[in-house]
DNA sequence: CTGAAAGCGCTTACAG
DNA sequence: CTGAAAGCGCTTACAG
């Protein structure tokens, strides 16, 4: 059974073709009830439109493309890429929008996918993931003038708006609550240093802790990976002075780093205080259960592809910061044992 | 700067837009030296065809589709999926193929997107994931005529050809193992009953279970989130005849499994042990580190990438049987101190 | 409010 | 080996 046209749609509907695409497409040019007749017969035959005709004649593809870097192993263990993803196509599928997913080796080859997407017209608009100061894909995409929305802060997202959340303010929340528990000398193991949000963190975490008079606070550069959280950790509380609280980028590290904790006889929490960023099932199932910064990451993702959807309509789109992650307090938190 | 055109390539190349065609597709009908001329114009404008018109005018629209069922909360957790899709990718790009990823909540709206993907001409062919015995997905795609490819075992799989392995054989690989550290009661946490991998894991489990004269080898039901895993091992851990091992079907469960054990008291492996199925970094990471049935989840998604290419391309496809997952023995298993 | 027609950028027989 | 032309299924001014 070939697939109906809008050929077959006017004829069935004793109308012409153009009739029938005003009608599917919600635009002004007939009257009631003809679009009612046309929209009848469309639903009838299951009709729906060639996605390459309606995008060759000038329509939108209604596709948008996520490309996402593929580091060592840390891509699948996080839970951060799927909720976000989730969040995005539940606002996309809403509006009839496809998601293109593209795993990448690196910034070249992100670079040469929008390139490509771009004159293949494949896509009506980007995603831009884990952004860094000066990142070159800013100005490509501002170049290219493909719409694009940055998941991240403001100051590295050159002229493309961003949805954004204030991890400033979530560190400082944090840290004080750990003083707050009477730690003193708070260490952190952080994410990948070049991105913009962990040079945010990295300052905010300084910044609070000096404002708190906490001895010094040490940031340790990791890479999200287990094996580099458990190398960290070691390092960390290998030291004369050791930490009493460690504060960590992502889930995985801090699981890493409950392990080296265990491996090293240091009890948590009475040794040593453990906080996540970015709270996950496997957190709540530890023992003890992760001290977490939870936020909902599925929202970022609908806000995101809602900016999207509106800056490839041609409409003004602003940033948009969404609620900072708070402090989930569990078992992996509490006053040292004296 | 407007994008180019193949008229535009013909025009400098000084040939018409047909041959500029046939030399970018790689077909006969140009010689080498002009091919050579189109080919040296087209990469110095960055030329890519319009992937719209190209589908348009019958050829392939190069993408294919993914969907993937939202489970309340375990999809981001099991690295299963991003790994799958990491190993698709590898294989897609390698032919100019993309991905369109599409979550769905349940299995009328995965119908849904195949019939409209089909009709909208989005994708030249799809990817099965999570086949039930009987499932209407099959029947569905066998209908359509559009190519697809069963990531599952083959009795599931109707006329569709699939990538599968042999879980039958991985789990006589576990239980055997058990049974030779001294175990005699062995339980299993089991996924969702309606998958058709999880019935194939059953009935081996309790063939040889059976076998091996094991007692009461019971399963009980879970649905692979944490949640279910920790109630499932609280079951088990609670009866009077307690077993000593236990096989989880996926990693976030066994997680779970190890948290209850800690939880009630039982040592791990002193008092039980326990195996989880798929290795995650997650699984390396614990105190113990989990004993688990590892296989190469992105070997199986380059595959079943390559025999979807071939099915496209109309090429004869046979169903493949990848490597079975093989048993990786860490500190969660050892025979019981008596 | 409606119809007939041009055009989007390709691919592919079909003549030469 | 090459060129001119039809056609894929839509959208969108442009006349009526």
């Amino acid at each position: 059974m070939k697939r109906p046209t809008i050929a077959d749609i006017a004829r069935e509907a004793g109308v012409s073709k153009g009739a029938v695409s005003y009608a599917l497409n919600g635009r002004p040019g007939v009257s009631p009830a003809t679009r009612e007749r046309i929209l009848a017969v469309a639903g009838r035959l299951n009709f729906h439109a060639d996605s390459n005709a309606r995008a060759l004649a000038g329509a939108q593809a209604r596709v948008v493309g996520l490309t996402l870097q593929r580091p060592p192993s840390t891509l699948g263990v996080e839970p951060f890429f799927m909720e976000l993803i989730s969040g995005l196509e539940l606002e996309l599928s809403r509006h009839s929008y496809a998601l293109l997913l593209q795993m990448v080796a690196g910034r070249d080859e992100e670079l040469a996918f929008y390139e490509r997407w771009h004159s293949e017209a494949r896509v009506d608009g980007v995603l831009v993931c884990d952004v860094r100061t000066g990142d070159p894909r800013v100005a490509a995409l501002e170049a290219l003038g493909l719409p694009a929305i940055v998941i991240g802060p403001p100051d590295a997202s050159g002229s493309l708006p961003c949805v954004w959340s204030d991890d400033a303010q979530s560190m400082e929340e944090a840290v004080q609550y750990l003083a707050a528990l009477g730690h003193r000398r708070v260490a952190r193991v952080g994410g990948i240093a070049e991105f913009a949000h962990t040079a945010i963190r990295t300052a905010a975490f300084t910044g609070v802790c000096d404002r708190l008079g906490l001895a010094d606070a040490v940031t340790v550069a990791a890479d999200y990976s287990g094996e580099s959280g458990a190398r960290a950790t070691r390092r960390l509380l290998s030291r004369d002075d050791r930490p009493t609280a460690i504060i960590y980028d992502n889930d995985i590290m801090a699981v890493a780093g409950l392990s080296v904790a265990h491996e090293l006889g240091v009890a948590v929490p009475g040794q040593l205080s453990i906080v996540a960023w970015d709270d996950s099932p496997v957190c709540r199932l530890l023992h003890p259960p992760l001290t977490a910064l939870t936020r909902d990451i599925g929202a970022y993702g609908v806000r995101a592809a809602h900016l999207l959807l509106a800056a490839i309509a041609g409409d003004p789109v602003a940033s948009t910061r969404g609620e900072p992650a708070h402090l989930s307090p569990r078992g992996s938190t509490a006053r040292l044992i004296p």
